[in-house]
DNA sequence: TCCTAAGCGAGACGGTACGTCTTGTCTTCCA
DNA sequence: TGGAAGACAAGACGTACCGTCTCGCTTAGGA
């Protein structure tokens, strides 16, 4: 077993990295819509038609740039069981993507903003749909849900979606805990119902 | 004193409504993004020159194509009391904007699909927020509600958001009306607690 | 008769010459090959699109920019007729030519040459050969020729262009009116034997 | 001291074989000018960067795999003399640079036309203008000849290559040796008169 | 037989020009 | 005066070649 299975080509991994962090970079300046592939190689110190060697447009880049950041982000969500479903557990794991937004509170407000990218609206919709599904309803859910899965994954993506954006644009005055805290306190009674979840009287809070 | 204050004049009018009438028209064949200007005035058989008379870009026309279609819907709305909330009220409400929805189903799936306007899904957002602070919120609300109103409006928008998207994008199995109850199932703890409604222990449902 | 028939739009026309001028210019520097219609708006002011808007590429405009000279050029070509096939009459004729040729050296130089335009070369020889053929061969041959007419202006307009690239690559020793005569010598013979013209004794020369 | 003061290295010769026979073939199929560097390549089963290892450009290609045919086709001009000056031997000399043509009549096609090289012109000129001189002129004139022999060899020049453009772009209704002839007649006048040959009067023909 | 320098394939890269597409402004003329 | 027609500047787009380069593999020919 040797290591050389391929050869990655520094020279190619250097370039995409450049490209990445010059539009993650101009991200934090200007709208996405705005920003031009020219920008991009200019900010990279890179040729233009180097650019379109490796992506066919500049969201091919931006998902491109996306992807690690995600992949890094979902691993490490341990599953749920039905039992544990508390306020708890469920302020836990929504803390973290609230963190994640945070931490990256330009981009964000840049990409879901009145010049941002539906596509990539798109993308974060589908991927916390995802998420959901199959992290949180799946393991939960009984065979006779109340609701279909779909549908409360759709509403969850999109009541996170619209959280953040207001959250995005005022003042900053809530940390990602009471924002995952806010969030779980509007959802537990829904989702318990709709999953038929034994929810535990205590976790209602006064 | 004469009855000619202003003469409207016809001809104004005509080409406004006709290059209204070219954009939601092609809005139904393909994405918001992918239209040029270009494609509505020959719609309209327009010049182009013309466009730029009555609006600065794209988005104008579209926004006041909307305004008139959103004023109507709006308007109507019965104000609602603490006593009233409930299940059945809610659904009722919900129902129209569903309903809305679904009469222009091509209209929605184009701006709000992967091509669509992130302005456009700014300005529901904005339409919905407002309407729940203002219709709902507001009237219903203790003045020491567990949450902000603005977190809730942005919640509910956002959710209701989502869920429209799924609908759209899918067979289409749900009416109008069974979506509403299904929203207001999803959002009645969460509400109730937030604005510590009585809730009505029989409005759950089992 | 109103002297409204057309509009000839004098912007268009302002255009059009600036840029005809602009590459004529150019050429005077450098070679055809060489300039790119960037370097041609340049010069004339006016914006790259615009090109576009007037002409496919630059051999279009070259065209077009050498069309009106030789309108002019071939226009006031008396006829000839057989009596009067001399080497006086035959000298007059091509002086002109010669002197166009000089009028215009740089361009020449540069068309003609290892950077120059092959579609020009092209149509400059379609241009002479048909010159040849409609005003001095299809006048002058009997209907018996010794050799096809095609033939004769094929080795006419490739002797012109041959002596013309000579001339406009060496001193400048020799006037237009001496190149007219030397061709005519060299030519003369030939010509007279393959259209049957009786050349008159007095006009070969010692 | 060896005999092996280099080594040949078959695979750097079959390299340049091989691209050589790629671009003649190519010039069978399309223009000079369309052809490019990767088409040339990949005929050639070779990689591009090979390509600049060993040539500039194309033109530096194109001469190289010209050189051969040439110094072939040059060879083996026996010499004239004054008192051979006939029609029966011009005949012979011409004849075989119009075989040469006519078997190499796909690749001069592309390399005369429209979207040939100038630069390749340019070089057949040359070539055949010093042909002329070398060969024939200098070997024929008299110290006082009627016209600078540089004239006469432009003037031969350029005649031949027109002739070769018209049986070209003709369909091929003359056999070489008629070509040779045709070109022989056209000339013998002006060249007998130009060097002041004795032209013997049984030459003219009928 | 080994070794070593070359030829070579693969392909990233900077650079330049291309021709196309929109946009928004402008001017001219017509109804 | 509103609109039609369309020229124009501006500038991004995606494509096509070019010539250079770096990195390894392979292979011929000298040791």
């Amino acid at each position: 077993m040797t290591t050389t299975e391929k050869r990655p080509d520094r020279r190619r991994e250097r370039t995409l990295h450049l490209l990445s962090e010059a539009l993650l970079d101009l991200l934090k300046e200007q709208d996405y819509a705005n920003i031009t592939i020219q920008d991009i190689t200019d900010k990279a110190n890179v040729s233009r038609a180097t650019f379109y060697l490796h992506f066919r447009d500049k969201d091919e880049l931006l998902f491109s740039s996306m992807k690690r950041i995600y992949d890094e982000l979902s691993k490490g969500y341990p599953a749920v069981t039905r039992s544990e479903f508390t306020l708890a557990a469920y302020d836990v794991h929504d803390a973290r993507d609230f963190e994640h937004v945070a931490a990256h509170a330009d981009f964000y407000r840049a990409m879901l903003g009145a010049h941002g990218s539906p596509q990539f609206i798109r993308m974060v919709r589908a991927y916390l749909e995802n998420l959901m599904r199959e992290d949180v309803l799946k393991p939960l859910a009984p065979p006779d849900a109340h609701l279909p899965l779909d549908f409360i994954a759709a509403f969850m993506a999109g009541a996170e979606i619209g959280v953040i954006n207001w959250w995005l644009n005022q003042g900053g005055e809530h940390s990602p805990e009471q924002m995952a805290q806010m969030m779980a306190r509007m959802c537990l009674g829904g989702l318990g119902w709709a999953l038929k979840l034994p929810v535990d009287p205590n976790d209602i809070p006064t």
